[in-house]
DNA sequence: TAATACGTTTAGTTATTACTAAACATTCTT
DNA sequence: AAGAATGTTTAGTAATAACTAAACGTATTA
């Protein structure tokens, strides 16, 4: 009851992330980089991770730059010292925020847009009589599901553009639950 | 221009949805039997659908039983046909409670439970003098992501609350943009 | 300039996932 | 009961992702 019952909370932390991480389409190391980082009281080097986390530096490597690309951790230079240190972002809903503008980017307005194109086929094109009633069904859908993903994205800015108020000077003043 | 166009933004779609698919997740199969069912006017039956995708039933077979599971199709079963037939659900807010009623159970909060578990196992047991500035470290930081997931999930559960309210009679009152 | 200490890249391996082909179980028809 | 028409399960395979080990590049020190 005295020992390592800290080492084995970490442990158990480190393994929940692992398997959140990869719930969420991540890989499984990625959450425990993080999740090591997260419970570091000091900024941790990448032989660090290495030794924590148990896999090779090489994977370590791409992993903590996937992290730092999601705004997850941060990269500490410091003078005189060669290694490259890291700490965990503990703003969840900073996370959050990042994370949605890095999918946002990238391969999913990517796939948006040939929903997109896939509409414009359809309305641009002069459809034969015969198949006058399924180009209209078609139009339809892809219309409904074009809509949906217009509605989806702007609430999606919108609580973009409310966490940037919140952490503002101005937001502050409101601020209430937040993991901090 | 006036012959296969429907053809091909058909086929352009479902690729988007496949994409749409592999990047939430699911398998690309999915998306593109989600995507036939959804751009046909009348049900499909299973053999229709390995048609018109282009995999083998024993595939199709369980994707469709995936979707159902997600509320993403619906089966109708016709009298005097042992085939069954799928229709795809066109409500998408709907289809996102029901994956998110849906992932909430199994996997996710098993993975939460173990980051509570963390917690608990630090704060229960008895510290040595020397550890207790990193138990209360773990503690803080351990609570600080407890936190964020509890706030998170009553977001989620106030989200699905006002869905069941617009789907209400009364909700429809106040209705406003949906993918309908 | 040689040796060292880093982080990165790469080629190969392992693990995981998603599919195919075929056997199977079940129900309906005759 | 035999045969046909369905959906499901399973064993094996192919595709993909994630990792390891080691080579590499670069900067720093001696």
């Amino acid at each position: 009851m005295t020992g390592d019952h800290l080492i084995s909370a970490k442990e158990n932390f480190i393994q929940g992330l692992s398997r959140i991480s990869n719930f969420w389409g991540f890989s499984k190391a990625m959450g425990a980089i993080y999740g090591a980082i997260y419970l570091s009281p000091a900024p941790l080097s990448l032989d660090e991770i290495v030794e924590q986390v148990g896999v090779t530096k090489g994977a370590v490597s791409t992993n903590v730059r996937q992290l730092e690309r999601l705004g997850m951790i941060h990269k500490h230079l410091v003078i005189g010292d060669r290694k490259d240190y890291y700490s965990a972002e503990s703003d969840f809903w900073k996370i959050i925020k990042s994370i949605l503008q890095e999918r946002e980017k990238s391969e999913f307005d990517l796939a948006l847009r040939s929903v997109n194109d896939s509409l414009e086929m359809v309305t641009s094109t002069q459809t034969l009589p015969e198949d006058a009633e399924l180009a209209t069904f078609y139009r339809t859908r892809m219309q409904a599901m074009q809509n949906f993903f217009k509605t989806l994205d702007s609430i999606v800015a919108t609580a973009l553009a409310l966490e940037e108020l919140r952490v503002s000077a101005i937001g502050r003043l409101f601020s209430s639950a937040s993991g901090e």
